[in-house]
DNA sequence: TATGAATGAGGATTCATTCAT
DNA sequence: GATGAATGAATCCTCATTCAT
């Protein structure tokens, strides 16, 4: 044997620190997760990395999540479904008009998803869903058809109540989701790469639900849809020029 | 680089049984290329199927590309930088007016672009850039800036032709390219995963011409915008429709 | 050394609810281990798993025995080495004649080894030997030596006081620990995957003091041979078939 | 990064020499294997070990066999499955009395077997088969019941041609098996540890086919009984003393 | 040219062991 | 004494790339 005699001589390991934060290594975790995942991918990520990232050793990621995807799916868990029973709560307990309704859930998807690292996530499971089918099969499942659900529910509330045109409900999701999803492939793809000017992502949220509202309006309710227009404590946005 | 020496295929050889068509090779490779880098991604398509769906083995890949990058690099010059110079060379030579340019230049991408395969690699550099630095910068100094360059010229034409209201040129552009990424995207990460109706692209490319063509226009040049209607010979589809 | 000091179990501690019997923990562990190890081998079983089914944390079982493998040596010594002690003890302290010695100390190994746990330390012993170089030379030195040393005593008193005849004393021990050996791999690796009847352990061990006291016995001595016998009280078995 | 300087200076990697023996590998890789496992143990065996005894990388290795557990069953595959195919064979197209089959057929396991490095692998699954529940039951399914059926098939020769008492087979079956195993666990774990004298195989052999034929016999086959004697070409051995 | 056998760096995961509390 | 969070060495396996033929 080559009898590695430097080693043992010195300290040269100068004794890793070893923290005890039981509480807060699974936040940290994700966190960090999160950061490298939107940032490399998924794939392109060591887990390593996101051990050291969060400031821990390779080993005590795998004490919390027992590998690298169910990690990718806690973090799918915590910023984007969290994010869907929040809105299918707020659907349920809403007292206003559906109008009011849909421009808040845009508007808060915006804030929470949109301008937040969570749309990250949206964009990496676009980008490899191809490569995981089975996190492309948990994505589905738990984010996908939950959201849909979410707003088919919105758009049905709408009809039941009168307020908008009974109009194919899932073209409408449909409708409502693309281009959503565009800013985040925009803002995260285009956003790093592309120069010259940007769009403006809450403009388009504006324009989306303006759109969609005027599509989807009984005539009667035409009048009420001025209750839509963003709050102006919550999203202090010009109001939207709307076509004469 | 590639070079495929055509000479060889000519002069005796009586019968090449073992290989077929030896100038093919290289296309061929691109070919299946594309198609696995689309379908599973760059770093999910392991070399070998690259080679082995275009008939050849793992060598012989490596003796027209130097490495999977450079293969990629390659897909991406051929499917697409080719169609921006197709496009430069258009907008130089062409003697209508600008908005008719605008119009075919729109109708062509979709054509060579957006309903070939060759949008699979836009999307495809939308998914990786992030992951391979090397790629992403090469895919903006190729495509990004050479095509944005080319929508550029041709909206400077028509201010300096005094068709067109003179706008910040980089902001039309952007909103020139923002639909057309929006619909390769959507072609291929929401369709398959996504449900209910899609959208129709064609439709989405005229309404996109009208709408840009009715904002860039000055006044005096409004009548001649029935020019830009889709050709008939070129791209039969139903007059769209506009809102009255 | 475990050395579980005893003392600090009595004094005036009232109600030591967390830990139930600090003395016993060593024991608690060594049991633990004993199963595991001959559950599923000495590689195979984690640390930890020892700990939990001892109803300790993985750091107790660290503060009683240094390392896995010293683990495994004191499982050794508490379960084989300690009979041969008393094999040897035995011994120097019978009175009797050799043959009942001799029958005495085979049925005695399989009431303590045969048909105890402790047999599966055997069974461990044989399959992990090669894979663990220390650990075999451990056995060879605790065990393998010590036993065929006693053994080697047990026929020499035989030879020593005439009953048996002058024969090459480590073949015989050699017999004798054949068929013990063999016993014991029947039961833990072939009674697992092996299908028919069984064979029944007892009979062999009669068989086996019967053929070896006749192989022994000087002639005049071949009356005696009737005192070892099984003992109706100890080991009821039906006396074993002799050849006419 | 630390800059590896002094690595890409010298010609420090002398051009591993890259033999191109695709015929041979397989063979060697086994060949390796089969002394490594037996040698080792399963687990403890580095795939890489098994590449480099074989001269080759690692890669080469996963080049043949796709994990570490096909190699395992490739192995056994090879050393003892086709051994029992052989039997199998020789079973139906014996002529001879069924005594002196069973004779040969012993011998030819000793010969076969018992006496070469295939031995090792019969070890090595009693001691892991625990570990490797996968391995466990394709040993069971590949190995343990087509033997027991072969020599189920050829007991029952010896009974429907009135050569052997009706027995119940499978007990007879698992006699005849049970010291051959015996043999192989002392041969690969107490020869390598024990001391003193070792048990003589051959004449373990030659015991046990004595034994059970007189056992098997029917009064009138007896006779015939001398015909199952050792063949001199094939097994030199010294007559096996019977009993007078 | 073409082949495909061979290479080996790289990364996920496990688990014995340590140590701050 | 106990605990269990933290560590990191060790090992299987993949796949881009090379090169002898």
């Amino acid at each position: 044997m080559p009898a590695p005699a430097r080693l043992s001589a010195a300290a040269s390991t100068p004794a890793p620190v070893r923290h005890r934060r039981k509480g807060a290594r699974p936040q940290e975790l994700l966190d960090a997760a999160l950061d490298l995942f939107v940032e490399k991918g998924f794939a392109a990520t060591r887990s390593e990395e996101v051990a050291t990232r969060a400031g821990v050793s390779k080993g005590t990621l795998y004490l919390y999540y027992p590998s690298k995807e169910d990690l990718l799916k806690e973090v799918v868990r915590q910023n984007v479904v969290n994010l869907i029973v929040q809105g299918v709560d707020l659907i349920r307990h809403f007292d206003g008009s559906t109008s009011e309704l849909l421009a808040r859930v845009l508007r808060l998807w915006w804030q929470r998803m949109g301008e937040t690292r969570a749309s990250g996530i949206l964009k990496l499971m676009m980008s490899e869903a191809r490569n995981f089918p089975d996190i492309a099969q948990f994505y589905v499942n738990e984010v996908i058809h939950p959201s849909h659900a979410m707003l088919a529910e919105l758009v049905q509330r709408g009809i039941d109540r009168g307020e908008f045109r009974p109009v194919i409900v899932t073209d409408v999701v449909h409708a409502l989701v693309t281009p959503l999803l565009f800013l985040v492939m925009n803002k995260h793809s285009l956003g790093a790469c592309s120069v010259g000017s940007t769009l403006d992502p809450k403009a388009v949220i504006e324009a989306q639900i303006d759109l969609v509202l005027h599509g989807l309006h009984t005539e009667t309710c035409r009048a009420a849809q001025s209750a839509a227009t963003p709050d102006a404590t919550d999203l202090p946005l010009p109001k939207p020029s709307r076509a004469p």
